[in-house]
DNA sequence: ATCAGTGATATAGTTAGATAGTACACTAGT
DNA sequence: ACTAGTGTACTATCTAACTATATCACTGAT
């Protein structure tokens, strides 16, 4: 995982599992790394992983139990909820930005019309 | 102007007079607020605002003139393109995202097209 | 009882972002 | 010459994020 200038690597590694457990990757009551394994995966210290839990656990997107491990939520409708929560927060902040640059609603449909799988851009300042 | 958690507020700054550019809000050649003035407006310090321009300068949207003020570029052309560029760059992010949520590029496309301007969401962790 | 794996906690140190305050240097107008 | 407005620069301080390192406590299995 590649980390953005910026945002907090805590807040990105957080958007990441809920990416996971909203595609279903990390399933309902499924377990999830320890704090150590996650540490390593994302490159990150112990403590940083300890952080991403804590917080998540506070969000209620999963669990903990001490000596055990950390626990997707069995929530079963939270994670449709929440991918329609994320989409919105993607659509919303997309449509603000587009329409705050000058672009209007047809233009920007035309735009995702014609887009293509490979454009890239660049990350000016 | 209000500030996003986790972005630095100098990046979130130096944004939004990007697109005060793209907008013609802030023409080629215009003098730009001074950077005590800029300090005031944002609710910065004068510190940050030096680093606003200094970093606007160094991408060349614009130019300063010891003892005078800041300018906004006079390339005349820089503009539409970065105009071009930014919405380039919010539409692949934004793409990337969505597919990576598991959204098909029609699913996006009906999406906004029932898009309703007041449409709102909260920003949950 | 022991042990490996786990979460929880603590201390210390580094870095980047941001603030506060001050001072200096240049420019234009008077 | 003087002054106001400007960019520039410096020191000091604060906080959040992150790291490094180590220790403690709980759980389940042997």
């Amino acid at each position: 995982m590649e980390y953005n200038t910026g945002l907090p690597i805590y807040l990105q590694v957080i958007h990441e599992l809920k990416k996971r457990m909203v595609k279903g990757e990390l399933r309902p009551g499924e377990k999830m790394p320890s704090s150590r394994d996650l540490a390593v995966e994302f490159k990150v210290n112990q403590n940083t992983a300890a952080r991403i839990y804590r917080e998540m656990e506070q969000a209620g997107y999963c669990y903990t139990r001490r000596g055990i491990g950390t626990f997707v939520s069995e929530e079963e409708n939270m994670f449709e909820e929440l991918k329609q929560e994320m989409a919105g927060e993607l659509l919303t902040n997309f449509m603000h930005e587009m329409r705050d640059l000058g672009f209007k609603k047809e233009d920007i449909i035309t735009r995702i019309t014609v887009y293509k799988e490979d454009e890239e851009h660049d990350a000016g300042v």
